[in-house]
DNA sequence: TGAAGATTGTTATATAATTAACATAGTATT
DNA sequence: AATACTATGTTAATTATATAACAATCTTCA
C-alpha cells in the first residue's frame, strides 16, 4: 500500500475483479493496457478504473498505459495472495466437499491443510488429498499446526459450538458459508459470508420486477 | 410494490437479510418489533430499516411498531418467493452437487426440476430425487417443460455454448457460479453471480489489511 | 377518556461513491 | 528535435447512499 487513506471496501471488493480480468489479459500475451480498454471489458467507466488504482499508486504511465502483466502482480500483491495461509475446512458434507475439491486454493494464496467432520460417516473420507478428520481432533490439531483460517460449511446450528472453540484457540478469521452472525458474538474477527440464499432471492426479486 | 419509483440494488440486496432475520423472530414467537429493536438485531440503523421498508409501503403502526409475521410475509411478497420458479442445474461436479443438495430450495420459491451434465459417470446419478440426464437432452426438456432459469455450475469454458443453448430456448435468467460474463454476451439476461473466489481473495486482503 | 410515551413515515442533512474534466507528462512519428 | 497524440493522475462535480431529526399518529395506562 503506497497511499495512507484507508481504502473502501467498494473498492476492495473490486480488486479480485481487475485481478481475474488481467490474468486473463496477461495469458492472452496482452502485455499493455489503457483504463479505456480494460473498462470496456470489464464494462465500467475508465474514471473508476483509474482512481480505484491509483488508491494503491500510480501504476500506469502517462501515453502508455498500464504494464497487464506488472499491474495484475502488484494487485496480486495488493490482495496478497502470496502469504501462503494455511486453512482448515469444518464439515465436509456436500458445501464443504465442493469447497475443498472445486477450488484453485493455491492461486488463492491459501493452503487447506485439514477437513474436521463430527459425522463417523464423513470421517475416513478423502478430500483430494486430504483425509477428513474427527472434530475432536480440531483442538490437538491447531495447537500443532499454523492455522490462519477455517472455512465454515457447517449447519448454522453448529456453528456456535465450532466458533467458540476456533476462537478460544486463537483463529479469528473465518471464510462462513451459513447465516451464523459471527461478529455479533465475536467483534474481533474477520468473517467474509457467503449467502446463496440471499443471492439465489436477490434473482428471483429481479425476475419479478424486470419486465 | 407500492411505490412506483425504482429500488435501489444496495435496498434489493438487503430483503433477503430483512427475510431471515424476521423469519428467525417469527419461529421465535415474537409477535412485534420496532425498527430499533430489530436494527439492534441485525446490527444497522433504525433509519436504514424504516427507510428500507418504506420503500415498499408502510408496514408499521406509529407507536407500536412492525408485526413480525405480516412483516415477513409482507417481504416474501416482495422478494417473490412465492412464485414457483421451474429451475434446471447444468453441472453435477461438487459445486451443482452440493447447490442441489445443500440449497432449500422450496424455501427460496423454486424447485429444480432437472440436472443436466456432460460426463458420461455424472449422467444417471441421482442428486436428492433427481436423475441427471444427458446434456443433449437440454433442448428436449426445455421445449417441453417450462423453465424459468438455469443455475450454472460449470466450467467457464463451457458457459459459452450452454449459454447460447439456454438464450435460444428462452432462458434467460441465470445463476451462475463461473467466471464467464453472461451479459457482454447477452445484453437482455438476468445474472446473479457467485464469485466465490472473489470472495475468498477480499478476505485474504482483510487479512492482510487489519492491524 | 385523556395525557404520556412510543415509534413510525418522511423530510432534511451528511457522508460516500461514482463520474467527469483537465492539466501534466510521457509516447510515437516525422 | 519538434509536434501531435495518448492516457495517466488528480481535482472537481455529480449522484447515490446512509444517517439524523422530527412532526404526526397510534398505543397504553391511569
Amino acid at each position: 500500500m503506497s497511499k495512507g487513506d484507508s481504502i473502501s471496501m467498494s473498492v476492495i471488493r473490486r480488486l479480485p475483479r481487475y485481478y481475474r480480468f488481467l490474468s486473463e489479459l496477461n495469458e492472452q500475451n496482452v502485455d499493455r493496457i489503457s483504463s479505456t480498454k480494460l473498462a470496456q471489458i470489464m464494462n465500467v467507466t475508465a474514471s473508476q478504473v483509474r482512481q480505484d488504482l491509483n488508491c494503491f499508486g500510480g501504476f500506469g504511465q502517462q501515453g502508455y498505459g498500464y504494464s497487464v502483466s506488472q499491474l495484475k502482480d502488484e494487485i496480486k500483491n495488493i490482495l496478497g495472495l502470496n502469504n501462503g495461509y494455511k486453512a482448515i475446512l469444518i464439515g465436509a458434507g456436500n458445501l464443504g466437499k465442493a469447497v475443498a475439491m472445486h477450488m484453485n486454493f493455491e492461486k488463492l494464496g491459501f493452503e487447506l491443510i485439514a477437513c474436521f467432520d463430527n459425522n463417523e460417516n464423513k470421517v475416513g473420507q478423502k478430500l483430494n488429498d486430504l483425509v477428513v478428520k474427527n472434530e475432536s481432533e480440531l483442538e490437538e490439531f491447531c495447537n500443532n499446526n499454523r492455522v490462519d483460517t477455517a472455512f465454515l460449511c457447517i449447519p448454522r446450528i453448529c456453528v456456535e459450538n465450532i466458533l467458540d472453540k476456533l476462537y478460544a484457540l486463537g483463529i479469528k478469521n473465518y471464510w462462513n458459508f451459513s447465516h451464523y452472525d459471527i461478529t455479533a458474538r465475536y467483534a474481533d474477527t474477520l468473517v467474509e459470508n457467503v449467502h446463496l440464499s440471499d443471492n439465489l432471492m436477490t434473482l428471483c426479486y429481479r425476475m419479478n420486477n424486470t419486465k
